[in-house]
DNA sequence: TCCTGGAATTGGAACGATCAAGGGGGCGTG
DNA sequence: CACGCCCCCTTGATCGTTCCAATTCCAGGA
């Protein structure tokens, strides 16, 4: 009738109150306790109340081990964590991260963070699907042939992908369909040179990564649609690099030597603090004489002197809409994902404009 | 006999392989492929080799709820994941959350993240503690009265500290003994200053955070200590600010009116870059008429132009210290926890040294 | 041959929740 | 008054693992 005492194994907290512990409070079956936390329109008003007062005044919460056991599902979802690269201006997890635990938590989800082989993209998800730890993943870096996706659906295992599918181009192959949430890159490059184009600059340079870099490329084809629509040309004015602030140094200078640009837009902040050096060392100054952009609106650009003009992905509303397709995917009726491409904005600081 | 064929709440995986498949297949019971995978020097070799031969041949790994629910521990470490706040240049998270993830990977743990209102520090803990989610949890933002840890404490829930009890100075009270890792912020800036010192430099100013900030207290006092050491003066060459650029910018330039020091020591990049700024405005050279040293090693130190010289804390070793301690705090016999006190390292770069 | 004892293995129970049926009232209806 | 129905609640089984105690096996000693 009454609870046993228990044996703790390292005696430490008192051990929690069961769903039993409950319903004797309440003088009720386990059942109906069961049913008030997850299905309370089950109960009479009155009996509602009483098992819910009873939960109170012992702190009860069910135990997530046993429900887990019971349902098959954890309520938990996988992310494999890897860190941002020293020298690298792209802090986008912290922000990414912290809004995705916050959005989860709304779903009634938390994160498992978990590591894997350097060298094998795959590795770590196995071991979690098949102790049935977590009930989905978010993968996050998807830039390449994207082996995670392909595992992952070759098992069925549900996920959401930060990054589009790029590997084959429109035409999807069939059951390569899942759902997957990406800032699209063209648009913010465009932004940025029409930025540009608005203040009267007329002879812009692109300073990005090298040519099989798809995200490089698709960032790159923002800045040159956008002159190429206002019947500028591009030509001589693109130069593919490394992702370090010396290239970005090289680049600036070379572009300058070659074809005198005014304004710059850069793949990422990391090569925009290069042309930045570049033109403070031949007496340009920023924002007046020359403009530059860089791309992820890291700390170095908010904390720069003068600003770095700087486009900004939207990775709270990422991480949102991720979630939101994880519940889709989780709930009952599979929903066959499609992909959602969120615009950037652009945060302007002094390197543009003065 | 055989394993009933089961339904699937959402039709994705195929249900993994159990116990009792594997104890069918190597013709065995289920408590001895149970001890095969935890009490392998019970079996004698040769069942044990037959057994391991049906966990490798059907992929079988043990269902964590079903061993969590039974083992009352779930190998999960809880972390409150608060994000770096925009505009600082402090990305330390990232870092230490990797390691972090890594280290607990080998100790066979996981790390889950978990969100809690903003004004409440203690918010989030309490769900997981009676839901039994986590085993122990890693505390991060223990500067000020560590409500957390006090929370934690007096629930006997194991959790370890990154950073000191600060509240209390020497004399611990008894019960407030949790195991606690942290990094010598006041080592820390003694190297910096040494570092100038040795460069030549005697009149060396410190520009740190209001006095009420007892990490910002405690780097300070390695500076003052580095200048007494040596017999120099620290009269009139402190300065307090809040813990921003354009802070930075004014106290260098208060500093530079009224005290004409060459060296700069800084409590954080954030407020280096603000000195640094100054220093330029003024047609000073960093590193060659003025030195200058920020604290954290963040991305902006790295990528500024010449670069900013800077404390590094060895996050890595403190989520690995974080790790071993929370190790000890689990195995059966407690410990009760001390704490572990690392060094940090100054990282040269332009703005010290040209 | 029988007994003893340690090593190796086994079967039953339990962890705490949910699922799937199975009641017991109260009320309207014939 | 009996019947059936719906609503609300209860009972027993179950998820997959580990704990506990019991049982079997096998070699050595009396």
């Amino acid at each position: 009738m009454g609870r046993t005492v228990r044996r703790l194994p390292t005696a430490y907290a008192a051990a929690p109150p069961t769903l039993a512990d409950v319903a004797e409070r309440a003088g009720v079956s386990r059942q109906t306790v069961s049913n008030a936390v997850n299905n309370p329109e089950l109960l009479r008003a009155d009996t509602l109340d009483r098992v819910r007062a009873a939960i109170r005044d012992l702190g009860y919460r069910p135990n997530r081990a046993a429900r887990n056991l019971r349902t098959r599902s954890t309520h938990l979802i996988g992310m494999r964590f890897a860190p941002a690269q020293e020298g690298t201006a792209n802090a986008t997890m912290d922000r990414f991260v912290h809004t995705l635990v916050e959005a989860s938590r709304e779903a009634g989800y938390h994160v498992l963070l978990f590591a894997g082989e350097a060298d094998d993209p795959v590795s770590g998800y196995g071991e979690l699907v098949r102790s049935t730890a977590v009930d989905a993943f978010v993968i996050t870096d998807t830039y390449l042939g994207n082996p995670q996706a392909t595992w992952l659906e070759g098992r069925s295992v549900p996920f959401v992908a930060f990054g589009r599918p790029w590997d084959d181009g429109d035409g999807v192959p069939a059951g390569r369909r899942h759902p997957w949430v990406d800032v699209d890159g063209a648009a913010g490059t465009r932004l940025a040179t029409e930025h540009l184009l608005d203040a009267g600059h007329t002879r812009i340079a692109w300073v990005g990564w090298r040519k099989d870099s798809v995200i490089g490329e698709d960032r790159r084809a923002g800045w040159s649609r956008a002159l190429r629509s206002r019947g500028l040309p591009t030509t001589g004015l693109a130069c593919r690099m490394e992702d370090t602030v010396s290239s970005g140094r090289e680049a600036a200078a070379l572009l300058l030597d070659e074809a005198a640009p005014t304004g710059f837009v850069c793949a990422s902040d990391t090569l925009a603090m290069g042309v930045l050096d570049t033109v403070a060392a031949r007496g340009l100054r920023p924002g007046a004489d020359v403009a530059v952009v860089g791309f992820d609106d890291s700390q170095v650009a908010q904390l720069t002197p003068g600003g770095l003009t700087s486009v900004r992905q939207p990775l709270e509303q990422v991480a949102v809409e991720v979630v939101g397709a994880l519940e889709g995917l989780l709930s009952v009726p599979r929903r066959v994902g499609g992909g959602v491409l969120l615009g950037p904005t652009l945060v302007v600081r002094g390197s543009s404009e003065r």
